[in-house]
DNA sequence: ATGGTTGATCCTCAA
């Protein structure tokens, strides 16, 4: 089964790039994040006649997430338990979408963007990471189940293509980084990183300054999974391809292999 | 050429 994660920066520009991806990728779960859409907006037959089941969770512009799946897409749910609020909204923002797909409880995760050190949106970020693993942590117990999406954290110094540049912006700070850690520590495994180290292995370039073609990026979406998951993790890959030519998203797809487990039954397809 | 973004929406913000 092969299982991805992209920030593609808006499906609606993006989506003949995904579906030509789709068909020559050969993913069976995407997880997706910045749909920048609402739901009546988004393109869901594109993905059903490839013969994916797809969700989408969004409100407008901003944020959004989906899930996309040809080996079933089951009891659905928008954000978690105790997520923080933003400002005067309503509710959450749209940062979270959980699925079982072929098995594994998928979690498509967009982390709030930190902004800067001393910006309130960075108290956000951590706060809303302190209330996901509070919340992953019972998921471990529940079953196979996967944390996947853009992070906004570089978690080492290798992640990021010059320390120098970001000692004082946003995405490395101890906090940021101890945030993620946390959730490593709740028991969750990074099953790329080992399979392809760094240095200079990034995920993200941002669009500015030339900054793909200089080879300036930064590693920040990863996909972690539990124990069980993670030890059925054989290949992965960070399609910079992606990352070439006109109109491309400003991150990559990270996919990963991982070996079916027989006593699975995949539900539709 | 000694620089150099993109997207959704609105007349600017977010990344």
């Amino acid at each position: 089964m092969r299982i991805a994660t992209w920030n593609v920066n808006s499906i609606r520009s993006r989506i003949e790039r995904v579906v030509a991806w789709l068909e020559r990728t050969d993913v069976d779960v995407l997880a997706i994040q910045e749909t920048k859409t609402r739901e009546d907006q988004f393109p869901f037959f594109r993905f059903e006649e490839l013969g994916y089941e797809v969700a989408h969770h969004g409100y407008n512009q901003w944020n959004g997430v989906a899930i996309a799946s040809r080996v079933g897409l089951a009891d659905v749910r928008a954000g978690f338990d105790g997520a923080p609020i933003w400002g005067e909204a309503d509710g959450p923002e749209a940062r979270h979408l959980a699925a079982t797909c072929g098995g594994i409880r998928i979690n498509s995760l967009y982390v709030p963007n930190g902004r800067h050190l001393l910006d309130p949106h960075m108290d956000y970020k951590i706060e809303w990471l302190r209330r996901l693993r509070d919340e992953t942590a019972d998921w471990l117990t529940a079953g196979p189940t996967m944390l996947m999406g853009d992070w906004n954290i570089a978690p080492r110094d290798e992640d990021v293509w010059s320390m120098e540049f970001y000692e004082d912006k946003s995405h490395v700070s101890p906090r940021e980084r101890a945030a993620f850690q946390a959730i490593l520590d709740a028991g969750y495994v990074d099953v790329v990183r080992p399979l392809l180290p760094g240095p200079k292995v990034y995920t993200y370039w941002d669009y500015q300054q030339l900054r793909f073609q200089k080879g300036r990026g930064m590693r920040i979406d990863f996909l972690l999974a539990s124990p069980d998951v993670a030890s059925r993790v054989t290949a992965a890959m960070i399609d910079r391809e992606e990352r070439k030519g006109k109109g491309a998203s400003d991150h990559a797809p990270v996919v990963v292999e991982v070996a079916m487990d027989a006593s699975v039954e995949v539900t539709s397809e």
